[in-house]
DNA sequence: GTCACTGCAAATAATTTGCAAAGCA
DNA sequence: TGCTTTGCAAATTATTTGCAGTGAC
């Protein structure tokens, strides 16, 4: 379980640091975040955090989505392109993924990735991929 | 490297099996996408498979990924979910993604996921997750 | 011959952006 | 006070869908 008023915390020094802004929208998105544990979308956020500042508006939480990825505060879950790509190789890899510009890079690998056996009760497994999210050297700069 | 000739052979024999026809824009497709060692999106597929088949549309590009998905014989990279969700745990984890509802589904495990050495050369590595996708019970039926 | 598939055009839905006002540092 | 951030509304972009004609089996 994640402690809130650590990341709240975290936001706070990330903030300083970043020169942005500590506004009380980024504060709410965050608790919201934090407190649930599953994997709400934007929508589900703007809906959630309405209830307690009913001021805030959808695109402010798109963009505090934003902001708190670029923070690390948050990742998204499957979904780092903008664009769906598609892959033809099925067997198990292992992509590495610039959460700024959307670069996949193949990962070779020589030891076999096995799905944990907990997956097998969730339903048929068909694929298994070890994503590795990060900021490519390119965008590092 | 993928062979492409028995990317075809599958495709023959899913179709038969699940009672699709067996299309050149089908046919098309898969050949461009078996044959490059990148993850194209719609477009670069639509560009590419138009040079051999200029008669081609967007929208039966797109239409003809699902149906290949949806055959086992290729994969979205990163991007099972329409929407996308957001997540605050930071700790590397293991997700149980659905391809025909998306529902997402935290799996637990022991042994810590660690990124392979290889990925500290392509930047900055944020985060890890191993994503496990298939077919839920639900959808199974 | 039948029914799945295609191409076209229009619709949809998630996400982004320009701008003026507001508020944190 | 200055510059980042917000809320509003409108725009953008990837993807989907209805429909009539076409072609695989």
């Amino acid at each position: 379980m994640i402690n809130v008023e650590d990341k709240i915390q975290e936001l706070k020094e990330r903030c300083a640091k970043a020169n942005m802004r500590l506004t009380p929208q980024r504060i709410e998105v965050l608790k919201m975040i934090a407190s649930v544990n599953n994997h709400p979308d934007a929508e589900t956020v703007y809906a959630e955090v309405k209830k307690v500042m009913p001021s805030i508006s959808l695109d402010t939480v798109y963009r505090t989505l934003t902001s708190l990825e670029d923070l690390g505060l948050v990742f998204k879950v499957d979904n780092e392109l903008a664009k769906t790509r598609y892959d033809a190789d099925l067997t198990p890899h292992c992509h590495f993924i610039c959460i700024k510009c959307g670069a996949v890079h193949d990962i070779h690998i020589d030891n076999y990735i096995e799905a944990p056996k907990e997956s097998y009760d969730y339903g048929k497994v068909l694929q298994t991929n070890l994503q590795v999210k990060g900021i490519c050297n390119k965008c590092r700069g």
